[in-house]
Formats: structure tokens, sequence, C-alpha cells
DNA sequence: CGATCACTCGAACACCGTTCGATAAGGAGC
DNA sequence: GCTCCTTATCGAACGGTGTTCGAGTGATCG
């Protein structure tokens, strides 16, 4: 057998993002990793010190391509910025199916998570939030963003096993949910049809653009005082 | 050895549960839980068709219990109404600590989660949402809550095996943060604080306000045109 | 009593992440 | 050329996982 020496941390980034595009995140095993590659099963231990480590890996290349996805226009608003980078997260976690279940349990801090959140962070400081406010309005978006994503790819009962698309997914849902006994649940059974129907792009949209109302709302000092709700 | 007959879907449920809030999502496997149970590893399956399917059971349990806390108070608003189904999916995913990542995976529509779908989409139409724009509030809504329970659980990297709570990561990540080089990072490094000593309730309470914010103001027709943004 | 049913459980299968030691290749020094 | 050392690869093995299967046990019913 040849020994290639051909094995390098952006060729396993690589084929872990091709499998976990191909199988999904549980297709994803160092044993399978390795057969991607070519090599042995267990070659990649010497490149990265275990899969927790390669995933982490995975989810910073993934921020690198929303960076590289996010087209802001100059001269552009705060409002439109901070979409901008809300969009490109949202292509790039629809492009590769299993990757939000990824980011929703791991903090992406390597550096190109760090840039997009530098990113976020300057548009929010240059929209006028400040100190904590500027903190909880970061973590009110990308909150929304994740979660967002998050619901796209969450798995009806009973899926089978293999990689599901999102329209799969969703077609799914809304037959169970149609079928939900009228007089006990009404509101979901009327609502079933929208649900099940609404593109996810359209959903991400309307509630991003209500927070960023929101936001915006908040920063306007003329503001009256603020009624509890 | 006795075979005590005693074995439940219940029984399953509660012992997953407490496997699951002393031990962690991966703290969690079918031969624990039958040991937990002073049963067989496998006897568990006779009662539950695969984990896949006791995961959405003890989800359901979750959301039962989210339904348990909801106090709303009679002649509430939509917008106090909604917030309090917001707040108790909150508390109930904050007092079972790898439940977040569990509810991320799949979409809670048994009995309990669908009484909340239910609440939580009266509450909209009562507001005057209707059709696809109620099925936009409801994604929002949730993705939004969904979104910063997963926040509050994510794992910074190198992170130790066990079980953390939402105490240490923070502090774990607010080190991190701290870190960041200054030059390349600005943003984040003076951030870095304010993040790190936000505490999650008040960011969840701020996100969640703004958003209810935008859904009020999208509501009113007195409303201008909606200028681009 | 005998049969049937509801339930339990141990063994086994294929897979997983990871460790360890053996092994091979390439370059440096002589 | 030869040796030595670093770098890299890989097979075997360990303990764990979800799940299937068939044997077994006890209670209930005809």
């Amino acid at each position: 057998m040849l020994r290639q020496r051909t094995l390098n941390a952006d060729r396993i980034i690589d084929a872990g993002l091709v499998l976990l595009d191909r199988d999904g995140l549980e297709g994803l095993s160092m044993r399978r990793l390795g057969a991607e590659l070519g090599s042995g099963a267990t070659s990649v231990y010497w490149h990265v010190p275990n899969k927790e480590a390669l995933l982490d890996l995975i989810v910073d290349r993934l921020m690198g391509e929303a960076l590289t996805e996010t087209r802001i226009k100059p001269g552009a608003t705060w409002r439109a910025e901070l979409a901008a980078h809300a969009f490109a997260l949202r292509v790039v976690l629809e492009r590769h199916g299993a990757a939000a279940t990824l980011l929703a349990s791991r903090v992406p801090v390597g550096p190109q998570g760090l840039r997009l959140m530098e990113g976020v962070l300057t548009a929010l400081a240059d929209a006028g939030f400040g100190g904590s406010q500027r903190a909880m309005a970061y973590a009110a978006l990308t909150g929304y963003s994740i979660g967002q994503a998050v619901l796209g790819t969450r798995r009806a009962p009973n899926s089978p096993k293999g990689r599901l698309t999102a329209g799969d997914q969703l077609q799914r849902l809304g037959g169970l949910l149609r079928g939900v006994p009228r007089g006990r649940y009404p509101h979901v059974f009327e609502s079933a049809p929208d649900l099940a129907e609404l593109p996810d792009k359209d959903a991400f949209e309307y509630g991003l653009q209500r927070m960023l109302d929101g936001l915006e709302a908040e920063l306007r000092p003329v503001n009256p005082r603020r009624r509890p709700y």
C-alpha cells in the first residue's frame, strides 16, 4: 500500500464537509473520513487532536464561507449591514444542511468566527448601540439567526435515517400538521397549510425585519417611556 | 435476579430525564437507562421502539412542563401571553440544561407540543395575525426562543467532557473573548466583558421584547408604507 | 392443567472515537 | 553510501454505542 504523505488539515476539513453534506452529521465518522481521504482510519489523528476539534475547524470554515457571502454595499445603513450578515449565514447554513445542528452546539470562536462577530458588533456600534445594550442586541440577532436555521433542519418524528432536504422535511411536517385533530387543536389545524407552505426564506426575512424594527425603535431617544406590556 | 414487571413508558421517560439532567445528552444511553431503571439494558425496547422515539417522548414531557409553567393572567394582552409562553419554555430549557440541544433537532409535535403550539397560534390569532403572516410570526417567535436557548448551552472549545452549568460556559467564553487580540478584533475585545457578564435572562427578555415590538408595529394599519431599509 | 400472552434479558452484530505501538518515508549529517 | 531522527501512516485493540434475536419467565385465561 502506498503511503502517500498528502494529508493535511485543509484536506481533512474539505473531506469532512463533503461527508457532512452527503451523509449528514451522523454520517461523519472518523473512519469514514479516513476512507473518504483514501487514508487509514486513524491517520487523521496526527493532524487533528480529536473529532470535536475537527468539528470546530469545519464550523470555522463555514464561518469563512459566510464572510465570503456577505456583500455590503458602500454606504449601506446599519440595518442593511446586519441583514446582509444574517442572510449570508442563512445561505451557508442552507447550503450545508447539517451545519446548523453543528453550529447550534458550539461557539464559533475560530479566526473566521471572530471576524464575523467583529463585523456584526461593528455594525451595532455604528448604529449607536453601546455597552450591555450592544451585547443584548448581538445576542438577539445571532439567537434569531441560529434559531431560524435550526428550525429549518429539525427532523420530523419517524423520519427515515438518511439525509433529508429542507423541502422534504417541510412536506413531512405539513402532512403531520394537517392530520392533527381539528377539534383539539383548531388553530394548528387552521394554520397547517400556511406553516407547511411557507418558504423558509420568507419566514427568515420577516422575523429578521421585525427584530430590526424593534431594535431601531429602541435606538430613537425621542421615544416616550416604554409602557409595560 | 428478580424480574420486576414494573417498566412502563412513564417510568422510562422519568429515568431518561434524570439521566439527561445528571449526565447530559451523551450520558443518556440505552444501557445506562436500563441500569438507572434497575432493568436489563434491552428491556426498554419492548416499551419504546428506539432511542429516537424515546427522545421524542422526553421532549413532549418537557413541552408539558412548559405548559404547566405558563401562567397567563386573565385579560392579559397578546404580548403578555406570548411573552409568558416564551418565558415558560425558557425556564424549562434552563432547568434541563441538555434539553435545548434535544429540542433543536426535532419538531415537538407530541400532544403537549401541539398544545403549546396551539396556545401560541391562538395568541397570535387574537392579536390579529392571519394567514401566512401568522405563520411567519410564529416562526419568528419560536425561532428566537429556541435560538436563544441554544445559545445558552453551546460548548466553548476545549471544554471538559462532563456536564457544564450555563454559568461555567459563560465564564469560559468570557475568558476566551477577553483574550482575543485587541488589534484584530477591536469590537469583540471591547464588548467581551459585556457579552460575558450579560445575564442570559436579560438578553432573552431584551430580544423578545424587541421582536414583539416589531410584530406589534406590523399590526398597526395606521402605519405609513414601510420604507425599504 | 395447559396454553397463551406480556414482558424481561443476555448474547451478538456492526459501528463508533480513541490509544498504542509498529512501520515506513524523507532529509540531515557524516 | 550509510545511519539517524523526525514526520507521518496505519492495523489492532479497547470500551463504548444502538439495536436485533431468541430464549426464558411469570401471570392469566380457557
